[in-house]
Parts: structure tokens; sequence; C-alpha cells
DNA sequence: TTGAAAGCGCTAACAA
DNA sequence: TTGTTAGCGCTTTCAA
């Protein structure tokens, strides 16, 4: 039970609040004398109830309490009970500054992404990380980046196994892979290394958290965008442009969503046609798109990965068909030049950058602070046009 | 002078920091030997430097390096230089985490918004003040809400009195009346408190820092959006729906904005119209704004404020003149309605809850971390429609 | 002008 | 199963 004794003196109260066994647990002198809700004390001056009070209030060591609180080592029944109670009376709530500072830890964080060398969308992600290492870094979490090659499932093993020897407390994983990747979960799992996924979503790994996009609803804004720009309804086209058909599932989600918007909203007078582009050298698949485009008259073209965007828009704005409609993803330089250039009208951010970010801090939240982050994050499909495209480039992480 | 002294000790090295003196200072058992750049010591699994280092160095104590870092008290030429030397070669870094632990100050954090009972917007903001609190409370600080009404200046200069008599560290501020808060300001800096501005900027004031959306450039984006809906070039309505003139710099920025648009993409078959309507009786308000509509056959309408915008959706729902094209701010209640509706076709997120959570954040790191944030934020522009909605919705304070 | 020492609230090793 | 105690790195009071 929690008694409150308040004395008025001149202006100020002296206020006490006796916990338990009448020890008179505090003494301060304040200004308003606070007020009790739901069985609880609140006072706007007032110290915040500290393991110390509980202890006291439950008639136990503070260890015990640590232990309840952390359900680390053996209780009583008796004292689980106990220290319960005065949790609950007094809405006890850790300070995670003292806790940090207490347990001196240092933790080792690791990232498991693409190589951000030959590609801006993982440049972007990994800048993402930097961030994250800046703010981080005094609160003693080590990070490290290790990267594997976009085009080769070998390197995403290999590289996982480095990951393993440098022991982490944490991982960041980009699982481009699927099966590698499901590989590579179990072993995290075994170790109780916990993880969170970003960009793409593994159904089968029980991380910590997934970061991404809404990938069907994605496809529907593309769509959205897309109509919203053409001016006479007729063909249109999904282009499919990535290296290597790991992402499948992921781009033909994006399609789904594309179509799905069509038939809802009964636009019958537009025809959808669907093309993939692998492993093209950069001419042929100049020449074959090109090809595309003139034999079927397009009137709008949806490209559903990001690196695709400025590929396809280099070939359209080469080829002076700037009255084509284009929509695609992300604001990599290349894109953001052809945005610009009127050649690219919409594009729907992913922010690579900030997944990344968000990602390092669910982890370091959770390391340090047992803060569990949600167990999935889904990003606003945020629509990128000539005139917000600048209010995203200036805007922070925030 | 840095003195290390490495020994292999099989896979691991004992590594031993000597610093001046010939101390022994540190022994740590570690994986790699480490590095030594630009005369630092970095090592990866490493201890950083802490104020009893840099007194061993200096051969003073604790309380010295203290007053050093801290410029308080005095202290000799001859001590002054030895800790600054220290300090230099170390590379220090104070431990922030420690730091506010150990000061175990309290910080009262005031916020001076208008009143959200009355007004979706700003219970936007409120909500995302209480998020802030709650993150923020174990680390003892205290947010306490002032409000003043919307409608009146006298209000603001009331509340903005008992702001500071509740004495607050720092104070997040919705400086709606110019005037009047420049007044404020002054006593603020006076008093040297330190004070956040979100959404409306006053150029006079000196504030940590102002959090906003670039209102011109939110003119233009809805403009492009507008453009996009209409089928066919006609008259264009600009309204401003206020219910008091104090925003009017802030509203006919977004107007520019919107203006300029038409002009620099050479939009001549656009008439754009401007309509003002200020403390209007609801009925009062649609039957004039009906006419409006009829009498000048508008293809798009631009409202330049939150409430303004499902004023609007009602009367264009009730006349059931869907084909006129509505852009307007803000994801309020009764704008998620008429977005469904399709009475409104795009909206501009200004993100309240966001620019107050923010706010209070930047506060929050300065007063307890010394954290400068950035003098300047402004939101990105996100364009909301009937296929994105849900994502931004959905989507928390990330 | 300086230093010793007692906190801040929590953790964890050790003893009982 | 429980309690005691010495930290974590910094601040701050008090005495010298």
């Amino acid at each position: 039970m929690i008694y409150i004794c308040v004395r008025k003196h001149f202006a100020y109260f002296d206020v006490y609040i006796l916990i338990s066994r009448g020890i008179d647990c505090r003494k301060r002198r304040v200004r308003a004398p606070g007020i009790i809700r739901k069985n609880k004390f609140y006072m706007p001056d007032f110290k915040n109830v500290r393991i110390k009070d509980i202890a006291e209030m439950a008639g136990v060591s503070v260890a015990t309490v640590d232990r309840v609180l952390h359900k680390r080592g053996k209780i009583s029944e008796k004292a689980l009970k106990k220290v319960m109670d005065a949790l609950e009376k007094t809405g006890y709530k850790p300070n995670l500054i003292a806790s940090t500072l207490g347990s001196n830890k240092k933790y080792k964080i690791a990232t498991l992404i693409p190589n951000p060398v030959l590609d801006d969308y993982w440049n972007q992600s990994c800048s993402g990380v930097f961030n994250a290492q800046e703010d981080w870094e005094q609160y003693n979490v080590h990070i490290e980046s290790f990267y594997f090659n976009l085009h080769e499932r070998d390197s995403f093993k290999k590289v996982a196994e480095q990951v393993l020897n440098f022991e982490p407390d944490g991982i960041l994983i980009a699982p481009i892979f699927h099966q590698e990747a499901n590989a590579f979960f179990e072993t995290l799992d075994e170790r109780k290394i916990p993880y969170v996924l970003f960009n793409t979503n593994i159904p089968e790994a029980k991380p910590l958290c997934f970061i991404g996009q809404d990938l069907y609803q994605s496809g529907r804004v593309c769509a959205e965008m897309l109509t919203a720009r053409i001016k006479r309804p007729g063909n249109v086209a999904v282009l499919h442009i990535n290296e290597d058909i790991q992402n499948a599932v992921h781009l033909s989600e994006k399609e789904r969503g594309f179509r799905d918007f069509f038939k809802d909203n009964r636009m019958d007078d537009y025809n959808i046609i669907r093309f993939e582009f692998e492993n093209y050298s950069e001419s042929a698949f100049s020449r074959e798109l090109l090809d595309v485009i003139v034999q079927n008259q397009l009137e709008g073209i949806f490209v559903s990965t990001s690196k695709g965007t400025h590929l396809t828009a280099s070939v359209i704005d080469k080829a002076g068909k700037r009255d084509i409609g284009l929509v695609g993803y992300d604001l990599l330089k290349d894109n953001i030049h052809y945005m610009y250039e009127r050649v690219i009208n919409y594009l729907i951010n992913q922010n690579p950058r900030k997944q990344a970010f968000l990602g390092i801090s669910y982890l370091v939240n959770y390391l340090l602070f047992k803060k569990m982050p949600p167990a999935t994050v889904l990003f606003p499909l945020e629509v990128v046009s000539r005139e917000n495209i600048k209010s995203y480039l200036n805007s922070g992480l925030n």
C-alpha cells in the first residue's frame, strides 16, 4: 500500500510517501501535493519509483527485484508475488539510463547487406547504417558491416559465415536470397541471436521485426499515379528489370497490386502487358525495350525496381519519348536526374536509408533496453514528384 | 603521451595503455591489438577514455577535470593546461548517459499550443506531445501542456504568462499569433529559456529550431496534384477558409506556390480565382461556397487549411459534385472520410503529430545531452491519396 | 583553487 | 533462493 502524507509549508508542501512497513521512503518539498489516479501516485516534481523502493515495499532485496524484472535466477513463489504486487501498485518503470550504465556491456551489431559500391539503392541503406552508428556509439554499441555480392548466392553464404564468426549480439539483414537466408536464420535461432529483416520479407523467418513496405499496395499506388498522368487510356507496360530471378515474388506482388487497381476501378480501356528483362547488356536492353515501346504504342510504363527505373528512363529519354508516362521506385541519383528531366513522372520512395536506420535502432533498443519492436513495420508509400522531391531529399531521418 | 604495450597471448592480445606518469591505466584482453590514428588509440573492444583517465594523465583530480570540461569554478593556469593537453591527446568524449544519471536533474518542458478540443489538427499535435511524454518520463523530464484559444490573441498572452510561471527548462510553441509570440520570445531570450517553434515560423525569433514545411512548395505540390486530377483545363479556385486572419502570411505563401506552378508550366488555359471565407456560420458557408462553385463552373479546388478541406468536401458531397477535383491538407478524421468517399482527391500531410513529437525530442536531447538540433527542419511534402492513405495511417512516428 | 567522497539507479559477482 | 556490495562514469557538496 502507498500512504501519502502532505504537510503545507508556506507555498510548498512537504510530501512523504510511506510505503508498506511504515518506512518513510522519501520526503520532498514540492509545489503541489500531487494526485492519486487509479491507485497510483502522480507528482510532477517527484522522483520515480526505484528498484530500492520496490524492494522495501516487498520486503526483499534489490537483487530479488532485479531477478523478477529480468526473469533470471530462481525466486520463491512468495517473493515473486510480493514483488509483482509492488511493481503493479507503483507502476514501476525502469530507468534505462541507469540500466545501461550499470550493466556496462558492449554490444556488437552486424549488418548483412548487399555491397553498396555497385548499387545506389544499397548505398543508401548503408548510409542509414552509418547514421545509426553515429547515434549509438556513445552507448557502447559497435556496428560492423558485412557486404555480400548481390549477384552471387554463394557470396551470401560465405559472408553470413563471417558474420557468425564476428559473434554479434544482433544482426540487420537484407535477405535477398531466400533459401540461403533461411539456412542462416536456422543457425541464428539456434544460437538465439536476434535479427531484424528489412527490404525483403521471408515468411518462414522469426525475426525480431520486419521493416519494409506493402508491396501489393505499392503497386496500386503506382497504377493510381500512372493513370493520373496518362491523358488517354491505352497500352500500359509492367517492366521487371532485375539481375536475377530471386526477387520474383517480391516483384509479382507489386504487379498484382498494379493490375488490381485497374480491375477495381473498372478501367477496361487500359491494356496491361508484362515484360521481363534479365541479365541483359545495356545495349541489348536498350534495343529490346525500344522495340517494346514502339510495337505496343505504350502510353505508360511501370517499372518494379529502382535500378530498372533509370535504365528505362535513359532509353525513353534517348528515344525522345517523354510523352510516355513513367512510374518507378526510389530516389536514386539517376532517378532524381530523370525526374528533373521530366522523363520519370512519379517515384515511390522505399526509403532504404530509413529502413536500415530504423532496423539498427530497433536492435539497439532491444539489446540495451529490452524494448520489443513491433513485429512488422510497413513504411508509408511515399509518392515523389518533381514538386516535392526536394522536400524529401532535404529531410533527414525524421 | 599514450604508450601502448601489446603482448600476444594465444589468439588474444593483452593490451596495456600506459598513460603519462607510467601509470598502467588499463589492461584488457582483446582479439586485435587496435590501431593508432592521428596520435589516438582506437580499439573496437576497448573502453572509452574516462574523466578518471584524464585526471590521472594530468595529475589532478576528477573534480578539476570536471571544472575544466564545464568551465565552472576557478582553475590554475597550470592545471588547465595539463587537463586540456590530456583532453586533446585522448580525444575525450563524455559519456552522456553517465552524465545525466550523475546530475540527477529534473527537467520541465512546457508546450504552448492551441486547445486541441475544438480542432482535430491540434488534437494530433497534442497526441504527438503525449507520445513524447511517454518516451521521456522515465528520464526525469516532465511535460506540461498549456493551451490557448485559437481564436483569441489575448488568450495566447495569458497562457504564455502561465507558462512563464511554470518555470520550464524548455518550451515547444506553435506561435500562431505573430505579434504576441514575438513579445513572448523576448522574455524567453532574456531568461535564456530555449524554445522550439513548430507549424508556424516567425522570422524574427531565435528558436533552438523550427519545425514545419515549405509552404510555397507545398502550394506547388497541390497545384501539381490538382492538375493531374483535372481532365480538362478551366476554372480553379483557391479557398482560404479560416477562423481569423492571423494565418494570412502562412496561407498566401501556399497560394503563391500554387499560382507559380501554373505560371512556370505555362498552363494558361487554367484560370485561378481566389476566395476567402472567414468566421462564417456553417450554413452560410455552405450557401456561399455552393454559389461560388456553380457560378464559376469550377473544375478544381485547392483549400489551404486542413479544417477548410473537410468543410469544403462536405459541401461538394452534399451538392453531388464529385467531379470537381479537390486537394487540401492533413489526415484529419473528416478528411480521411471524404477521401474514402472520393470527394477529396489528394491531401498534403503536414504531420502535426510528428512535428510536435520531434519538437519535444529536440528539446529533451538538448537539455539532457546537450545535443544541438538542426536550425530548421522542413518535413517532406507527403502526397496522400486513396491508395496510400492507409500506409500513412498505420505508420507510427518512425 | 583543489580533492575526497557520496551519490544517481541499476547490474552482477559473490557470499550466505 | 536470497542478500550484500562494489562497480558503471559523471556530478556535486563539502572541507581543506
